[in-house]
DNA sequence: CTCGTTTCTGACGGCGCGTCAGATACGATT
DNA sequence: AATCGTATCTGACGCGCCGTCAGAAACGAG
């Protein structure tokens, strides 16, 4: 296999130069400020390439279609998301371990603010059946996922939680529940829970269902 | 109020025959398929009425735009998650309480096999900001979570959960879990995990967070 | 069979898509 | 500084879907 530098490439596979890196990055930037502002349905290219003051046909020296450009963006995430996993190593046991869940909760809440709109594109088409975007999921939990596993094995291993759990299964749904329930912040905030109630209670979920305690 | 007989209406509010409320049902229908087959962002208006077998111009008859139709399709599933609150209220203590999760999670389960793409959509919708598909969300799933903080808080009177544990928050987390874990059942089930697996998994971390035991 | 009402549709202007051929900007070379 | 080859950008086009309207067709009450 050849050495994978890392270098972009352009929709037809050719070698970017520096005036046309800045272009793409220019795009994916619009279009990731577009996500935000509206939903994926009313994303159109125009409007990105009218962001960035380039006609639509440049868009396309870039992203065979937005599908790409989105892509590109979840790789992006995928990144951002890796150093989560030191909250999880060190593992949960012993004193100050719940207080390193909450920390993990935090740094959670902060990396899915930062990445939400592209995050929910992601999830969808992964859901969707998308190969590319599911497999762009399971690589940004992948990390995480295997520390937690790891984390039920030991707390099985020490008769704290069940063996019919299953390791990896508990892991996933710990990512579910946690990605799925930021969405949910202003509608549990508006029902007059007290601010940092949903920070403790996902801490202390995550806390008791991975270490048994 | 005026009492709210269920009678259907047009895009313009006129009372509907019998005829154009068959014609209301294949449009649905034709709108449930293509949203399973394809993804949502692959919905053409064009298609559904091909589907029919009529003209574009027929469906906006019958909803203003797409979302309508889709909403109309939400509602639907709302009726149909109602009852799997019968699984909740009889309480998950005393013995054969894990049978009774299970049976939960195996009725949620069917559920949702029924309705993904549907309430794909309206959580994606939901999640985007808009009010009519974040209210159709809230009340599809308010039956199940009032259920469930019941027996939080009643595991917390008992003393069994820590009481930082709140109810709602809990509650939802459940929610998110389940709802998120399932579109990841052909994922794990890549990875090896045995058939029924995520069942028992998914049961006993709900029986484990919201019993205490 | 007639006629009023309900339901359907053909046809149209508008707009975004994706593609091409040609225009423009760059920077290396002399 | 002028030239030239290459990298990058864009105007313009054909296509398909959107959403609307005026008129056509189907229905059913009498």
């Amino acid at each position: 296999m050849a050495r994978t530098t890392k270098t972009i490439l352009g929709a037809d596979g050719r070698v970017l130069g520096t005036r046309a890196e800045s272009t793409r990055a220019k795009l994916l930037e619009a279009t990731a400020k577009l996500l935000g502002q509206a939903g994926v349905l009313e994303l159109r290219i125009v409007d990105i390439t009218r962001e960035v003051g380039s006609s639509p046909a440049t868009f396309y020296q870039y992203f065979i279609d937005v599908d790409a450009a989105i892509l590109a963006l979840a790789e992006q995430a995928t990144r951002d998301e890796a150093p989560l996993v030191s909250h999880l190593s060190t593992g949960w046991d012993g004193p100050g371990g719940l207080q390193r869940a909450e920390a993990f909760v935090d740094a959670y809440m902060a990396y899915w603010d930062d990445h939400s709109a592209v995050l929910r594109v992601r999830n969808l088409k992964a859901e969707e059946g998308n190969a590319r975007f599911r497999e762009a999921r399971s690589k940004a939990n992948l990390l995480l996922i295997q520390a937690m596993s790891a984390m039920v094995e030991q707390a099985q291993a020490r008769g704290r939680l069940p063996a019919q759990m299953h390791p990896f299964v508990t892991a996933t749904a710990m990512i579910a529940m946690i990605e799925r329930l930021l969405p949910y912040r202003n509608e549990i905030a508006r029902r007059g829970a007290p601010t940092g109630s949903m920070r403790d209670t996902l801490a202390m979920l995550l806390y008791r269902s991975l270490t048994g305690r």
